[in-house]
DNA sequence: CGCGGGTGCTTGCAAAAGTTAGCACTACTT
DNA sequence: AAGTAGTGCTAACTTTTGCAAGCACCCGCG
C-alpha cells in the first residue's frame, strides 16, 4: 500500500458524527446535503470507509465548516500550515514556482526580516 | 455518482506534471518519493485517475509544496481561504521590508517566472 | 550492431470506495 | 393494532483506485 490508510480507529469519523449531531442533522440529511448515500456516510462515521478528497470537501460544505478544519482532522493537512505570514503564504501558494524557487524566495524574505529585526 | 468527479479534462494532473518537471523529477522518482506507483502517477497526471486525500497529501509532500496549494488546484479547497495568492502584492504590502528589499524580492520572483515560462 | 538502463505509457487484476435495496427499531397517528 | 415515517445499520453489488508486470521508445556505451 505504501500510503497511509486510516482504519476503523480513525478519529475523523467520530469528529464528523459529532459535528453532524451538533447541527441536529440525521445521517440521511447530511448525506443528501453532501450528495453521498446515507449508508456510505454511516460507514465513514464509524471508520469503515475512507472518504475521497471530493467527498471530504462535500462533507465540509455540508457541515458548514472550513475544509481546512476537516482536513486537519483527517490528518492530511498540518494545522499550522497556512501560517501567519502573507508573503510566505503567497509564495507557498504560487502555482508557477518550483519547490527550489519557493525555498529561495522564503529564505531571502526571512533573511531580510532577520536583518531588519536586529538592526 | 452525485459527487463531482474530474475527468481527463482536470487541471490537477497538468499542474502536478508541471511541478514535477520544474523539479526535474521523472515519473518514477516522484512516484517513489510519494510512495505510489509510477503507473498510477502517470495516470493521475493525464487525468485518468483521481487521487485520494492521502495520495494527494503524499504528492504535496513529494513536490515539496503546501498541501493547500495542491488542494486548491484540485478544486477541493477554496483558494481564497486563508490568505492572498499574489506574491508581488504580499511583498508590497509587507510593512517590515525596506523598499530595496521589496524590489529584490519582486525581481527574484519575476525572474523565476520568466525562466519557468521559457524553459 | 547489441546491450543495459533511462524515459513515459498500457494492461489486467486486487482492493477499496460508493450505491441501491432492505433490515430492525422507535415514535407518532388513526 | 395497523400504518407511516423517522432513525442508523447491513448486505450485495458496481465503480474507481492503485499496483505489478511489461510494453515501446530513446540514449550512451561496449
Amino acid at each position: 500500500m505504501a500510503v497511509k490508510r486510516s482504519g476503523p480507529d480513525a478519529g475523523l469519523g467520530e469528529f464528523i458524527r459529532r459535528q453532524r449531531e451538533l447541527g441536529h442533522l440525521s445521517v440521511r440529511q447530511l448525506a443528501d446535503a453532501c450528495g453521498i448515500s446515507n449508508a456510505y456516510l454511516s460507514q465513514i462515521e464509524r471508520g469503515f470507509r475512507n472518504p475521497s478528497s471530493f467527498v471530504l470537501k462535500a462533507l465540509a460544505d455540508g457541515l458548514e465548516l472550513s475544509a481546512e478544519t476537516l482536513y486537519a482532522q483527517a490528518g492530511i493537512l498540518d494545522p499550522s500550515e497556512g501560517g501567519t505570514n502573507d508573503v510566505i503564504d503567497a509564495v507557498r501558494r504560487d502555482p508557477y514556482l518550483s519547490a527550489r524557487q519557493r525555498e529561495m524566495l522564503v529564505e531571502m524574505y526571512e533573511s531580510f526580516r532577520k536583518v531588519n529585526d536586529s538592526g
